[in-house]
DNA sequence: TCCCGCGATGTAATCGGTTGCAAATGATTC
DNA sequence: GAATCATTTGCAACCGATTACATCGCGGGA
């Protein structure tokens, strides 16, 4: 079972060549003459043999595998991302291995950022530790970033993109909008609600500090932010929010309606990522898109450039947003606005 | 920058030994003495050094790393699935490596169930060939299986749990209840269809052919679903729906409640899976519940035993599912009932 | 005719650990 | 005191490919 696998030498036997030139018929075709090739091919084909990759890896001093570094896998947000660089990794001949941060120890992450283990990382958690991440293997950051590190990044402009929402409510006449930000000291967090303030302050609304309000991005604090807002006095709070991801906006919507308020006609909600699942609960969420298989290719694209080109260059590849109009935003109701 | 690194050479230097005695202190620290194993541990802390995988790979012949094959790596339902799994291959000293069968042409897939580039592969596609899978590397299938394949397989029983969501509509006084299918031909559509049509014959329920839609798992097939379902006479349409997965559910109630009515007041809906969101939706999602990570754990242990043990024993380990009962189902409206 | 160059192929070192076997050392037993 | 044994360590072959360098034949130019 287990030394039926032909190797190398058995090719080299049958073909009555050497081991050399069998290798270079698999990794050098043209400089071994026709024929010789041929009986190689034919004898490869004839002994069912596979080439070794671990055998291969080792010689060449690298491992054919792309370190993926998710905060949370179980995040479908990652899950489409992770399908971008897959879809790009696979065809360059690397092997994508996923690590999810929240699950391994600390200690484990540094496995990972082995040279010998991996021959690039992709980072997607802005939380890990700049100086783990130093001088270890080449990498790129993608949507998040760790501050301190230098490294490509791939990114969107979230400040831009939390403008556009700001400026889509007030287009529809809101004057009060709320804000619910993500986990605190998470960059995504820190910018969006940073472009939601600047926005606000360009168009002369009111920037109220009782309308933003602590999430984390998850579901759950989605609906904790909508019974803090509940809780206001309904001439006080806001007519609209935004929030800082759709899984926040399905779960405040969630609890707005359980309180029997409707969406958009008492309060118009708009979200960010554009999960698909937004786009099909009642009333479709208006969000800003991220364009996540995107986001994967890219990063996955840069980091092939610069393990092939040995660059070093510290380059932002920013990607395009958009905003989704959809059911869950409206003009401020007459009773509230 | 790359010459640098020690090798296991270095550390013998340094600490006066012999390259084999390194190792073992490295692999097997019992068999060295006190002393020696000390200050061989200094020699590595002094020197930084860190073992080659891809060297330790090819003399143990082993690549430790496991595949996961996923039919769609966006779907969420997968992602926490991988989680699990992850959770108990890393720390037994595994990659988990992720390969998305949808993105990669059928050559690639069969490169992934090789020796050389894994040790053992988790199987979540029922619908790959049996035959590219037979043979190859020690496998097991998790939540789908490939009929015709010989292998352990992690699952649950599909129609059992969806006799409970059956019996829980019945219980709650739902004469006509419909189901809508998934994708035709999966094993799971298959066995959820035929646990749903045993359990209404087992109860003396009507089996109407015009009450099973056809679906495909996703939103939209929902969505499609109902709109069936609204074309149909509001006094001969199912007033309670069974969806074989919760992202069919969403779709579907989001397309009733588009027009105009309300669940469970006009229809009550049990969905599949219970992913993390359908609780944060109005109304919360009744569904039968899958442990998706614990699917993953227990495959990803599973596949470790085989490894270990080389037993050969095709078992099936069924994990328990739990109705959830929220806020989507009701007894029947007086009107409709 | 002799030498040089070029293409095709073989030889053998190498990538970096692992491990069977043997040797050395000290302890135990008769 | 010799024989036996357990413990600890080193030697060197090995895992399976790759590749720098050497070699060989052959054709063309001087």
């Amino acid at each position: 079972m287990k030394n039926d696998r032909p190797r190398i030498r058995d090719v080299a036997r049958l073909a009555g060549v050497s081991t050399a030139t069998v290798s270079r018929v698999l990794s050098n075709p043209e400089v071994v003459a026709q024929e010789t090739r041929a009986s190689v091919q034919s004898a490869i084909a004839a002994t069912g043999y596979r080439l070794n990759q671990a055998a291969r890896n080792l010689r060449h001093r690298r491992t054919g595998g792309i370190v993926a570094l998710v905060p949370n896998l179980a995040n479908p947000f990652f899950a489409q991302i992770l399908s971008g660089i897959a879809s790009v990794l696979g065809p360059a001949g690397y092997n994508l291995l996923v690590a999810d941060t929240s699950a391994d120890g600390a200690g484990r992450l540094l496995d990972y950022a082995e040279p010998s283990r991996a021959d690039g990382l992709i980072v997607l958690d802005g939380a890990l530790p700049a100086a783990a991440l130093t001088g270890r293997v080449p990498l790129v950051e993608a949507c998040e970033w760790v501050p301190g590190l230098s490294a490509p990044r791939v990114k969107i402009d979230n400040r831009a993109a939390a403008g556009l929402a700001v400026d889509h409510l007030a287009d529809l006449g809101h004057r009060r909008i709320g804000h619910v930000a993500g986990p605190p000291g998470n960059v995504l967090s820190i910018a969006r609600l940073g472009g939601f303030r600047d926005r606000l302050l360009a168009r002369g609304l009111p920037l109220d500090g009782a309308a933003v309000y602590q999430g984390d991005f998850s579901l759950d604090s989605g609906q904790a932010a909508a019974a803090e807002w509940l809780a206001q006095p309904p001439g006080e709070r806001p007519t609209a929010v935004f929030l800082a991801s759709d899984a926040m906006a399905c779960g405040f919507i969630a609890e707005v309606q359980r309180h029997g308020l409707a969406v958009p006609r008492d309060l118009s909600v708009i979200g960010f990522d554009d999960i698909e699942l937004v786009s099909h609960v009642w009333p479709p969420l208006t969000t800003i898109r991220q364009p996540r298989r995107l986001i994967g290719r890219a990063a996955a694209e840069r980091l092939l450039r610069r393990l092939e080109t040995r660059d070093t260059e510290d380059d932002d590849t920013i990607l395009p947003v958009e905003l989704v109009v959809r059911g869950s935003t409206a003009a401020p109701g007459p009773a509230l606005g």
